[in-house]
DNA sequence: TTGATTTACGTAAACGTTTACTCTTTATCG
DNA sequence: CGATAAAGAGTAAACGTTTACGTAAATCAA
């Protein structure tokens, strides 16, 4: 068995309390000559002290949950990375639940939180059903979305406005000379991720006089690589006569260059393409993806940041709207 | 503050005892009558039992610790995936860890995990080093290696024969036609990802008797996107004549194949690209990108079966080889 | 009916810490 | 030098469970 503090007590001559205190360094209550004995029997016996213990006393696990669909996905794993960071940095744990978009599994998780007594949770780009929220709640811990928001539950948000990077992503098309754009969209369902999309691009074409021109939508249940081709081999079957497409997501994009690839249509000389994140994948894709980018790591960061600010204060803040940006790369053609 | 087991219990008019007993079924001791009360009383208080409690009193947390360089790596988190799945299932919690591959991470979090009394680690795909082995060691709790292994000591390990996974890559490619085949590989000081598939490579031009004839290696300190465009430059400016490359990874070979397009090389016309891994990336690139997979989810979730078993009986049970296959694509061109 | 066995439940100790209260010893100051 | 304050260290309670043990009532066998 692994030593307790008993045992170190008991090496070194002294009550546990003393020992509790030099390992705390709690200011004052012993003599550097103790100090040093204690430190010595800590060191023999190779003790650690037990943080379960120690979590029951004082109320404190120094732990947070965090809930994603699909680890895999290159979206949640950059913002699991700087989420970690900052837990890490801040001393804390996290104890890392991944949902597979699973109603049951979210349940099961958050309840299982609950009992571990995780501090706080970070819930990540899905939907905050009724149920969810409810679990949340009845947890009472500080709860913060990323890359998601709750239009009917006031709980604190890190996102970039969608609609916004989406006007931004066509916007730029337009500037760039473009005038007959298809979008290549998720569920306009998906009240977070699909239509705020959407109407941003259609706010962008309304707002440049492109309206009645082209407003060309096909939209998937996901935002996946094959939804990408499905809905690019779509948009062709269509007979669609455009210029650019706008991906609601990098996959999305390089599913539609990929098809693109195959259908012999030369990208940007014949079609130009934007996409949405700036995953890693777009700097790989050929030719490199222009893209509008989500600061996902740090919006990580500061979803931790704000959730132990909040712990702390037992105030959470308000959210945060990250900025986006157009990342130009080689997707994109200048039309005389 | 939370509903305790007292609370319970003074609500439903009965002791600790009873309730501790109802909850966690055992199978003797209680009435149908008073579990019917002290269920009600649960059900009104919202209460859940506090597990940091319940570890204390059975010292056992339920709990893992997964460690990992670089989360966003696609390859370490489709093993994280696998670990999850199985974790999850067996009611266990998983306390992820990324450690950046950094040492001072590492032992930091190796420390935090001792502490936090996690049942079981797994420790993935990178070198154990002598330190992190005594750390580990200090811990007293089953640990297996995913993805990576140490031949000085005996930590049970799951991951593909890289010797034999790399020789099959070229066996392949020799078998398509090829006789000058050159290699983008990581380091040889990586006993573990680098020189064995160096090792493997060379073994399979041997055995075909083309040792000779050609056998060049490029080594560049990882297995990025980066050291793939890097190697690829210096093996063009080194003016090999080759027909075909084997990269060590799908990123390098990503990596190798955007390069050659900027390069004007037609992939798999002029030059065939052999990649490792089976990554997401590989299957979107352009073109489709013919692989040798590692079945990445499968070894985390043997990884964690592994561990789990180890954990019950306490012994630790044999390493595992996880058998490699070639996925063709299309990047990969038959000579005549 | 009576003694023995089973069932239902309560009491209290234990898990490994932290910390409020003590009590001693030592230092400080007039 | 004596009174008083400060410093060093110990005792024990508390955190929320589980569980060994005890006890009373109920059931059973004879």
């Amino acid at each position: 068995m692994k030593p307790t503090i008993k045992d170190v007590a008991k090496r070194a001559n002294v009550s546990i309390a003393t020992v509790s205190r030099i390992l705390n360094h709690t200011s004052v209550g012993y003599s550097a000559k103790t100090e040093k004995l204690v430190k010595g029997a800590v060191e023999e016996l190779g003790y650690r002290p037990n943080a379960v213990a120690r979590g029951l006393i004082n109320n404190k696990t120094q732990t947070i949950g965090v809930l994603f669909p699909d680890v895999s996905g290159m979206l949640t794993s950059e913002l699991l990375y700087g989420v970690e960071e900052v837990a890490h940095r801040l001393g804390h744990s996290v104890i890392f639940c991944n949902t597979s978009s699973s109603g049951k599994k979210t349940l099961d998780y958050l309840q299982l939180l609950s009992e571990k007594r995780v501090e706080g949770v970070i819930f990540g780009s899905s939907l905050l059903t009724e149920e969810y929220y409810n679990a949340i709640t009845a947890m009472n811990v500080p709860t913060v979305l990323v890359s998601t928001k709750s239009q009917k539950h006031s709980l604190p948000y890190v996102k970039v406005d969608d609609k916004d990077a989406a006007y931004a992503a066509t916007a730029y098309l337009i500037q760039k000379g473009h005038r007959r754009i298809a979008m290549l969209s998720g569920s306009p369902d998906d009240s977070v991720a699909g239509q705020p999309r959407i109407d941003g691009y259609k706010q962008a074409l309304l707002d440049h006089g492109l309206n009645g021109e082209g407003s060309f939508v096909f939209t998937a249940d996901g935002f996946s690589y094959e939804d990408g081709r499905a809905l690019f081999t779509q948009l062709y079957d269509a007979g669609r006569d455009i210029t650019a497409v706008f991906a609601a997501s990098d996959e999305m994009a390089v599913g539609a260059l990929s098809t693109a690839y195959q259908m012999n249509i030369r990208i940007p000389d014949e079609l130009s393409i934007i996409g949405y994140d700036n995953l890693k994948i777009s700097e790989m894709a050929i030719p490199p993806l222009t893209t509008v980018e989500q600061p996902l790591r740090d919006m990580g960061k500061k979803a931790a940041e704000l959730l132990f600010e909040g712990m702390e204060t037992g105030m959470l803040g308000k959210s945060i709207i990250m900025p986006h940006r157009i990342i130009e790369r080689q997707s994109v053609k200048q039309l005389v």
